[in-house]
RNA sequence: GGGUCUGUGGUCUAGUGGUUAUGACACCGCCCUUACACGGCGUUGAUCGAGGGUUCAAAUCCCUCCAGACCCA
């Protein structure tokens, strides 16, 4: 018997690991296979990777959703496109400074500024570095080497000359509204950074004095802010209250700076059986009090500080926090009698995603996205776009339905791109710098080539150098954009906008935006709204919008809950022999999982074949163990299996003389190649994957190999050809999925590496193709062949035969007849 | 409190009006058969979350409820 080229005795994690070495290797190789060139001349497929954001290890989920674009990736290769897969690391933001912070113990503003700085360049760079090799290890075909990071100058100048670009044409403004704001990190926030907590809050009803003497109760869960109501509601079909309207009530604290009573008027928004239906609007205790003031053209006041403490206005609690004002009140009104019940109450308040503290609305001068205005234009756009799955699309939808405000940009913290803007002594000019300069304002002078501009108009006044002398005094903005301003310039800098026009003009809009669901609202949203009002063109061809990874009981992985998984244990499980082992905190008790062997093909394997995109997917390792890595076996033991027969020297053409049983594989397989072939262009890895792994380790091995077993022993050369020609032809299609394994195989018997292959492969056999009248025939015989093998097999077995011993008695269906000869050779039949 | 999505054997999953509901893993039974025992073959096992409705016909469409996830107030 002749040795098999694939030495290997199986697929292995040892293999897998030496083969990803072996690849990285020489960079000039991987270059030529995975890096971008614009001047190839095929058809663009830009990637706008999510750059992931380095905070200590990576989550297995987020790894598991990016090998998946790995394999988009490496399928639109595999069609013929010359694709961009970049690889970005998202380094500005809040995190990051929290880090740091956390480590030296000490606050952001406590440092110098550039100092600062620094320490996150540092500290963040070692983050990077440990998610730089899992990204390697599981497989990703990045553009390593052209690898962006978004707090480089490159990238940052990018986002400044964006910024300057819609400041001129009107999209960008500066206002003073009411924000939200982190009193103890310092700086607002957008509304899409706003989370809920419950917290246990007292509910105080409050006794108020009308002018007529008429005492009323209100029920607020934030006294402190009596001294900035500006009016009392009541709902205007609210008949206890009518006669109360347009009168006015007395405030039940002292106060400062300010009229003692306030007006009672109406309002739909007011709840008439919450408490005694009576509401106070404060400036500014909630979205709703901004609503109100607004509707009711009020002026509000200003009753908290920057340090989170209240103002003059407060009278005897000014300087106290607002934690201890609202103790403080309650003192007082108790002591003058004016309160008429507390209960303790659990309510949702609002708190910063980032650093959980309660947040406050205050009035800020601060710079604001216009976007509230351009709606129904993004939803234009956005209906161009295809959606992978077409439903989550609906995430997109529902929050553009919410906005109801422009998107606060600036940002009172460090580490982020700065706002790229002087302001001159006489508040009506400003300075901003040329396009594609990095500046930071806090720090330096308006570089040369800077432009005066009229702050109003948004004219060019004229170029800095010449009117330097003329501007007197200027001062550099300290604020800086929120990450998301970064984030969302992502595919205009993959594009190749600003850097590279000619490629710009090819690859816009960017062909693929894949992400996870939970980010729709913000890295999505954002980008859509900057392309529409930079552009006025969708951002994207395609969006590609996955579900959550979760634990094995379908809950979200977090540190609290103590159920995660660590991706670089599940790629590393069984190399070297070791087995993985995990301790994951279920519903009821502590699980212990084990796995001796997963590897990056099964996982990325599993992560394909599992689950449909879109839906959240379960993380457990001894599942995927279980379920896909005896596929690789099998796959890989019918190449081995293969590979002891003599490779055909013509792959491409068709011998003389296949057998009617080639002709009926061919057949199945040229079905499985259209199926897989359509998925992979539909962007839909289930449907490519499951068709492979159907056939793969189904009809192939189970029924057509155990057929042709003795003509492949005796060197039939048309056997030879088609199964040969199939499993090249296989690991081709498959390698988007498994991309070392076949990388392997394929080179190590054909002598060429599947994942340089630039093109689907082309049919083997055409005359048993999809709608010919033959491939119907012979696929029609399918089922008949597959239950005829399996009776007989049954029979045997009842019989108490082994399957290499003859049999009688065993009738082969008239429609077999072709099959007649093979079959009886096959099952030793008499 | 509201919205969106999801709910199919023990586990995961296919299936968007039409025979007896797909497949995988697990379980159990049998088999060392010249690629593979990290394998092969086979048997169990689901009133398709619950209830109601539309229809000749419902896992599939509609309503109500329950559970979970995500988002929002």
């Amino acid at each position: 018997m002749p040795a098999p080229t694939l030495n290997d005795k199986r697929w292995s994690i040892d293999l897998e690991k030496r083969i990803q070495e072996a690849h990285a290797e020489d960079p000039q190789v991987y270059a030529q296979r995975y890096a971008f060139n614009p001047d190839s001349g095929k058809e663009f497929f830009v990637i706008d990777t999510p750059p992931p954001y380095p905070s200590g290890t990576w989550h297995i989920g987020a790894v598991a959703q990016y090998s998946m674009i790995d394999v988009i990736a490496r399928s639109q290769r595999l069609l013929g496109k010359e694709v961009y897969f970049p690889w970005g690391v998202d380094r500005n933001g809040i995190n990051i400074e929290f880090t740091v912070e956390k480590n030296t113990k000490r606050k952001m503003k406590t440092y110098d500024r550039a100092e600062f700085l620094e320490l996150c360049k540092t500290t963040i760079e070692t983050f990077t570095q440990a998610m730089r090799e899992t990204a390697r290890r599981v497989g990703l075909s990045c553009d390593f080497e052209r690898e962006y990071l978004t707090d480089s100058p490159e990238y940052r100048a990018v986002t400044q000359s964006i910024f300057v670009e819609l400041f001129r044409n009107g999209s960008i403004i500066e206002d003073l509204r009411p924000n939200i704001y982190d009193p103890v990190e310092g700086t607002t926030i957008a509304d899409a950074e706003v989370e809920r907590l419950p917290r246990r809050t007292n509910l105080v009803d409050v006794e108020w004095v009308c002018e007529d003497g008429t005492k009323i109760a209100i029920s607020t869960t934030r006294p402190e802010m009596i001294c900035a109501c500006g009016v009392v509601v009541v709902h205007p079909d609210d008949e206890r209250y009518t006669h109360l309207v347009g009168k006015q009530i007395q405030l039940p604290l002292p106060v400062d700076g300010r009229e003692t009573s306030v007006e009672i008027k109406t309002h739909p928004s007011v709840k008439s059986d919450f408490g005694s239906g009576v509401l106070m609007v404060c400036s500014f205790g909630d979205q709703n009090d901004v609503a109100v003031f607004r509707e009711l053209g009020l002026t509000p006041f200003q009753a908290i500080n920057l340090e989170g403490k209240m103002t003059k206005l407060a009278g005897p609690f000014a300087g106290q926090t607002v934690l201890e004002a609202r103790k403080s009140a309650i003192e007082h009104l108790e002591s003058t009698g004016k309160i008429i019940n507390i209960e303790q109450r659990e309510q949702d308040i609002p708190v910063s995603e980032r650093g959980k503290n309660p947040v406050e609305i205050i009035l800020l001068k601060e710079w604001y996205v216009r976007q509230t205005h351009t709606q129904d234009r993004i939803r234009e756009h956005a209906e161009q776009i295809e959606f992978h799955p077409p439903r989550n699309k609906q995430f997109l939808m529902d929050w553009m339905d919410n906005i109801s405000i422009d998107w606060p940009i600036s940002r009172r913290r460090w580490y982020h791109t700065e706002i790229p803007i002087w302001y001159c002594d006489d508040e009506d000019k400003i300075i901003v710098p040329p396009t594609g300069i990095y500046v930071q304002p806090w720090c330096q002078e308006p570089p040369e080539g800077s432009q005066v501009l009229d702050r109003k108009s948004r004219e060019i006044i004229g170029s800095f150098d010449e009117m330097k002398q003329a501007l007197g005094t200027i001062v550099g903005e300290e604020k800086v954009f929120d990450t998301w301003m970064d984030s969302s310039n992502s595919n205009l800098f993959v594009s190749g906008y600003l850097n590279q026009p000619e490629v710009f003009e090819k690859a816009f809009p960017t062909a693929l935006r894949p992400q996870g669901k939970e980010i729709v609202r913000t890295w999505l949203y954002y980008t859509l709204l900057k392309s529409t009002l930079l552009l006025d063109q969708p951002g994207f061809k395609h969006v590609w919008i996955d579900g959550l990874g979760m634990d094995p009981w379908g809950r979200k992985m977090s540190k609290s809950l103590g159920n995660g998984i660590d991706a670089d244990s599940v790629l590393e499980c069984g190399a070297g022999g070791r087995t993985g082992s995990w301790k994951v905190k279920g519903p009821d008790k502590t699980v212990s999982l084990r796995a001796n062997k997963i590897g990056s093909e099964c996982f990325r394997l599993w992560k394909a074949c599992d689950a449909q995109v879109g839906d959240d997917f379960h993380i457990n390792p001894e599942e995927i163990e279980k379920k896909y890595f005896g596929v690789l076996t099998k796959l890989f033991n019918v190449a081995r299996f293969a590979s002891q027969f003599e490779v055909p020297s013509n792959l491409d053409d068709a011998p003389e003389g296949l057998a009617v049983e080639d002709e009926w594989i061919l057949a199945e397989f040229q079905t499985t190649m259209a199926t897989v072939e359509k998925a992979w262009t539909h962007l839909d890895i289930y449907t490519a994957t499951q068709a492979l792994k159907t056939f793969g380790t189904g009809i192939l091995p189970s029924h057509y190999l155990e057929m042709v077993k003795s003509r492949l022993y005796d060197e039939d050369k048309a056997a030879a050809w088609t199964l040969h020609r199939m499993v090249r032809d296989f690991m081709t299609m498959f390698t988007p999925v498994c991309p070392f394994f076949t990388h392997h195989i394929s080179s190590t018997i054909y002598g060429a590496s599947a994942v340089d292959v630039d093109a689907f492969p082309s049919q083997p056999y055409p005359s048993v193709a999809s709608g010919t009248a033959r491939g119907d025939e012979l696929r029609a015989l399918s089922a008949s062949i597959q239950t005829f093998n399996g009776d007989t097999w049954g029979h045997k077995k009842e019989q108490g035969i082994s399957l290499n011993q003859p049999v009688s008695g065993v009738e082969i269906p008239k429609e077999l007849e072709p099959f007649t000869a093979i079959l009886t050779r096959m099952h030793h039949l008499e």
